[in-house]
DNA sequence: GCCGTGACGATTC
DNA sequence: CGAATCGCCACGG
């Protein structure tokens, strides 16, 4: 099958699940796939997410709340004015407030 | 089957 | 809080 077989896709589906101003974490995601332990291996499908998939990669943030590097999306900022747009708030941190968003699968 | 890689997580200083 | 370190897992070569 296609070089993205399962956990990729997997990701994708949960990520793509997350609702209109809510966030989830990496660490989430790979947990709801039963492996808590593969946070890096959700970021990296992130990354590795095909441009143009609608994939709202921006509401995916890591346990921390940090959203992704400013190079991500095209441009700084891109992400946290999504998630603004999106009713998301944010710390003084410049971080996501996941007390408030954080959505888990 | 080993090595290198990575948009992470938690711990420690 | 910020930076650094170790550990974890999955994919590609």
């Amino acid at each position: 099958m296609r070089t993205t077989d399962n956990f990729f896709e997997r990701v994708w589906a949960v990520a793509a699940k997350v609702p209109r101003g809510k966030v989830t974490t990496y660490g989430a995601i790979a947990r709801a796939l039963g492996s808590p332990g593969a946070a890096r291996t959700v970021g990296w499908a992130m990354r590795a997410a095909p441009a143009g998939s609608q994939l709202p990669c921006h509401r995916v943030v890591n346990a921390t709340g940090a959203l992704s590097p400013d190079d991500a999306f095209g441009g700084a900022g891109i992400q946290q004015s999504l998630l603004e747009s999106e009713g998301v708030t944010f710390d003084a941190q410049g971080r996501v407030d996941l007390k408030r968003h954080l959505w888990i699968p």
